[in-house]
DNA sequence: TTGAAAGCGCTAACAC
DNA sequence: GTGTTAGCGCTTTCAA
């Protein structure tokens, strides 16, 4: 077996020094034409590939990823993605990476401009961004993409020209799975999905859940089966609550998908005290009172969004980017996890690994 | 901010030399009373942290890996955990990591031994092995805790008081979620569990999650709910359909549960064949097979063991032991994952990034 | 246009 | 016991 092939190796074969076979790989010119061309060939041949270990020591200078996300104190579905870039950190500082968390406000969109501007100031050499203000985010992109600095978004997509990292869900496909599970019963039967923000920004991603699980309903082409959407705001909590007891007294609603991790908590203490008779409840995301409802058997899945290791998940992107010159995987969409009060555990333990 | 501190810092602080540090460091003796306190001291009070390129490039000799499991061409399941190593070993090349495969026969016991002989002759700086035979597993795993090379177990354990890192799921609890998945329906209710294999050496494996399905209906303290068992040997063929056709002909018989992957299939033919009637079948592993009768409705849940990611973190658990000094998680427990039709591409598209 | 040489931070062999 | 030093493979400076 022969063993790794070095640039001294190169510079040898080629009869050149180790600084001329460097400048040909790098192209920085500088090389005669024979030079070049003999290095090239040789290398090719061998098909030589650098150490990345070494080529990272010698530029051993710490890096440093900016996170743009919002405060993880107003909300525990955030907070999973600060633990998830804390516990990337963690698992790379021994690389010399660090983080830098720019946190804005999730309730005011005006925070954001200031806080993306500190973030391109503090010149990093990567960013991670949870878009969530879309036309706010549009300018860092092209700041970026102007500065040259890799980027990977996460939880939502926007829109752009400008090259980046996308990573989360499919949130049409999220909408289809939740619909699946909720179609246990015989029709006929109405089948609810219900909305409850407590901020618009992310009605385009609700949108896309809906237009799932319609298009699941329809492609069943049973008549009998009747689609309800319902929009209600968190915080107005008088009509929510008699909206919602409105919806819930349906004797034909067999089925009910809450698309914020949010809502589900509301809707569940209201069937809790009322009783479910038979309807099905699916929520979003592993939030400490869902895992509740869960255990209990008011919510009976619950589609797991997984925004901790999608945070992780980017900053690693980003790391491998900058030290191992790997390429960053234009779109990666996670897994849609289905949990139940039965393999609850094992996810929550798998988390902390 | 102040930058990183190096070994060399550390020598300056405590007025010795960096070697002395570095023999402190990996508490190699030779170190005189005095001299190691106030090292120690200072690195506490420093906090210093390796630098892992460092250390990386100048171990830098390659390191193999010995990976025992049963011929990938023999079998599907297989063959994804073949693939799992085949990807980590792409990924870890970088840092010098070799894989050998010791492919032994799956249905063979006897072909084991000499397989793992010449692992072991090999002089592998890590195993990772598929311990399906018991017995002639033990053996190995003696030999492994002797020469003290680092082993991690996958798929299933086996007890021993070797020590070794496991990764594998929690059988008994996977019984339990393949008994939720089918408890849809009202009672009265017979549920099936049904173990069909060409092999006998995965016995406790099954009974593990015959354990944990039994006990999910037992705790329902339902008795109008019927729990009913059936082993099966995949190759007496004739008396597999009969017995298959007598089970799913039971009109009270509202789900099944069946525990081998290759399984699935069989019974998924003759539901296709003869009609489902509301029965509901829930099976384990994406096999090719299984995919398309999941696609088609006959499955309706299946349960992912997920052996080709097995694979993969087993490699990287070792290599960041070889490598990094980290330490292998004795149990690592992999999340019981559903798979519906609706959800199934997200995650064989997520399997292959 | 090229070669020689000095490191990056850490390890281990060797000399004192 | 302890200090010194030669690398690991690559990059980059500086002199030729």
């Amino acid at each position: 077996m022969s063993k790794k092939i070095r640039i001294k190796d190169i510079a040898k074969m080629a009869q050149v020094s180790e600084g001329t076979v460097d400048r040909v790989i790098h192209g920085r010119g500088e090389v005669a034409e024979v030079a070049y061309k003999k290095v090239m060939t040789i290398l090719e041949e061998t098909g030589y590939k650098p150490n990345l270990i070494a080529r990272t020591l010698v530029s051993g200078k710490s890096r440093t990823i900016a996170v743009l996300i919002p405060d993880p104190g107003q909300d525990e579905y955030w907070n999973f993605s600060y633990q998830g870039a804390q516990q990337a950190e963690k698992e790379w500082a021994q690389f010399g990476i660090h983080i830098d968390f720019f946190l804005f406000d999730l309730y005011d969109k005006k925070s954001f401009p200031a806080k993306a501007d500190l973030a391109l100031r503090s010149r990093p050499n990567g960013i991670l961004l949870a878009p969530i203000f879309h036309e706010e985010s549009a300018t860092l992109l092209k700041a970026c993409h102007e500065s040259a600095i890799p980027l990977v978004l996460f939880n939502n997509k926007i829109e752009s020209n400008a090259s980046f990292g996308f990573i989360g869900q499919d949130l049409y496909q999220s909408g289809r799975v939740g619909a699946e599970l909720l179609h246990s019963q015989p029709s006929p039967a109405d089948y609810a999905i219900l909305h409850i923000y407590d901020d618009i920004h992310n009605s385009a991603h609700l949108a896309e859940k809906e237009r799932g699980f319609r298009d699941y309903f329809l492609e069943l082409n049973d008549n009998r089966i009747n689609i309800l959407s319902v929009d209600l705001n968190l915080e107005h909590e008088i009509t929510l609550v008699k909206e919602l007891n409105e919806l819930l007294s349906n004797p034909q609603l067999k089925g009910l998908l809450v698309t914020t991790s949010k809502g589900a908590s509301v809707v569940s203490n209201i069937l809790d005290k009322n009783g479910k008779h038979g309807l099905k409840l699916v929520a979003y995301d592993l939030l400490k009172e869902n895992i509740m409802y869960l255990k209990k058997g008011t919510i009976d899945f619950i589609i797991n969004q997984n925004s901790k290791r999608q945070a992780a998940v980017g900053i690693s992107q980003l790391v491998n980017h900058l030290l191992f010159k790997k390429e960053i995987i234009s779109t990666h969409l996670f897994p849609l996890e289905i949990i139940t009060s039965q393999n609850l555990n094992s996810y929550l333990m798998a988390e902390n690994i």
